[in-house]
DNA sequence: AATGAATGAGCTTTCATTCAT
DNA sequence: AATGAATGAAAGCTCATTCAT
């Protein structure tokens, strides 16, 4: 068995990502040079493109990773949850408490969107899907366990993700407001509200 | 007295500002190229520096000058409405019949937000600072009068912010719905419940 | 009788030719823009190009003027001197006294020295070549008249010339020596010393 | 073993130094464009900016190299010299010869003086600090020894300097003398007689 | 797997010059 | 005589991508 090394032990392709989380959180998508992750991956740009097709490419796996991360984690924060109410109240509070955590991942996730020449803005749209998707899974529930009256879901998961997402952005750009989690009760009781439940029946 | 020309007879720097317009709006930030701004406007790039300082600040004029012509727009049809709820809701209306009817504006102003290395960046957001007081506003006269309960109207207005331009957004990218206007009802419907209003209450 | 007007009554050719002194002597050549003459000449582009065929041809003007005062100055100050060696060291110290007070002067004939894509630097040369000239001249005479022995004149004129510009140059580069006539008398006498005459000699 | 490849077997960054002698020597530093230094190396924009910082960076390394090279050279050659002047006279004739062979170092050395907008000027200006230190340590030694009386050294080298490098300049420029170096024995006589050195006394 | 020198199309910006008014 | 908007070639520089080793 050979020892544990005493720096690195992950492989370059990983080293790549980590690299690039940091440079993309920093600079943003078309600021993002290859020279730049690299080097700080301490790898090299034949390495770079022997492990990904092309820089573009490289990061839709990156944001899929991410994204799959933080949808997991909410998963598995909400399954212990009585009503489907209840859960995307409760995953409106992980959401939030992550992104208030790991700054990083919410400037790769929400400030890299669109804006370039190429495909990549849809890259970095999968993540508000799979979000939206999770919400509306919970509000179809509410819907057909009657505990919501019947309503748009599709357009309201939507203005859910819209809604965190802004905030989340505000709270990036300004600094407002100082702790990211402060505005969550506020946040929370108008979701609900808007999709016609009283906050003060949903405790968490 | 000559003949009015047949083809365009405004100056040059209208001419730029509006095929960046059609090129920003295709393009995005980055890939705009001045070069294909000065071919679609039949100018020069010389032409082009000699009216702005620089693409990005060519941008913000641009910008400024858009968002304030929406803005102005707004204001203009919700002035006569009696209420401050009854002008938020109108403003909802008129903000996505716009949007409906100049995708073009949509795409430049929504499409364009952050992303980039430099500091133009920060010329996307006014528009929405902006559109978010015009609504902050209209919330903290509805808490005045009474017409609502006591609430955080800056997180409110962020969050209405948020989504409408999820909805628009998903509308550019996707084509859902296929009329944007369509998803008007059901959006006001729920920004409305969130601040506590009976949406029915509310005729437009 | 018009009355003087109250400004610049010197017309456009004047003034353009006056700022470009100002120009050139602080941005050199290559980088003295038209624009930046004709902005502080009060005048335009089109005038500009009126009076003068390109920017090459009216700093040729410019050169060929401003060295023509200059030789004209020296030699009206030596004219009264007894020998041709008291004629040349005399023209030594004017020349070093109007570039310690003119120091734009000395910037714009000395600091432009070729360094150029096209013919301009030929245009800075005349003035080097008219001052060489002037001092062979005398050199020459010397010689005719039994005063030094003969020499190869044409050699020695253009060291002087090297040797003054040279002087003249680390004055205006460095600052060194604090006052550019301090270094009359040295300069002077190695001068002389170099067609071998006693400086001693020589009264001023 | 492979054999010598008929072309050119050194790598860019060598092969682009050289491309940009010749192309300063012909253009001046204003006019040489990276493109034409890129097309004659047979490399590339990339592969310059790979090698160098920038196309003023990449001068200064050139005139560093060149003006070290010919300062080594002048040093090799008047190290036997009995006496600080013997010294000087001996760098004297180095330096016109190896200019009359090397006509193209002559160009990038003495053609490029100042003139841009940049700080690029400054970078050709070492070498002729560089020269005139050489020759002021020489005098100093001379007056040291008591083989010249006292005098100011640092005007004299400049003096010399200048006087030398106005010699080569109407060579370049005008191909007055036909060979340069027949202008060694004058130039020399006079450069001496400057310092009080009767140029009889001094054997080549 | 990994390296990094090399590529070249592309970028934004500058500027002497022209010309309709 | 004068104006200044317009021109467009050319500048220096960047960067995702390739490929011989």
């Amino acid at each position: 068995m050979r020892a544990t090394p005493a720096i690195d032990t992950s492989d370059a392709r990983e080293r790549i990502l980590d690299a690039a989380v940091e440079v993309l959180a920093q600079r943003g998508y078309s600021a993002a040079g290859v020279q730049e992750i690299v080097d700080l991956s301490c790898t090299s740009k034949g390495s770079f493109y022997f492990h990904f097709q092309s820089k573009e490419k490289m990061v839709m796996v990156l944001v899929d990773r991410m994204s799959e991360k933080l949808v997991n984690k909410i998963h598995d924060a909400i399954r212990r949850q009585p009503t489907p109410v209840h859960r995307v109240a409760g995953g409106i509070e992980v959401l939030m408490s992550t992104f208030a955590r790991q700054r990083k991942v919410a400037q790769v996730l929400l400030l890299n969107i669109m804006g370039h020449g190429k495909a990549v803005d849809k890259k970095f749209l999968p993540m508000r899907d799979r979000f939206a998707g999770l919400i509306q899974q919970e509000l179809d529930a509410a819907v057909a366990q009657g505990q919501i009256a019947p309503q748009d879901t599709v357009l309201l998961s939507r203005m859910w993700v819209g809604s965190l997402q802004e905030v989340v952005l505000r709270w990036l750009l300004t600094g407002q407001p100082n702790h990211l989690t402060d505005a969550t009760p506020a946040l929370r009781s108008a979701l609900l509200r808007s999709i016609g439940i009283d906050p003060a029946a949903i405790q968490t």
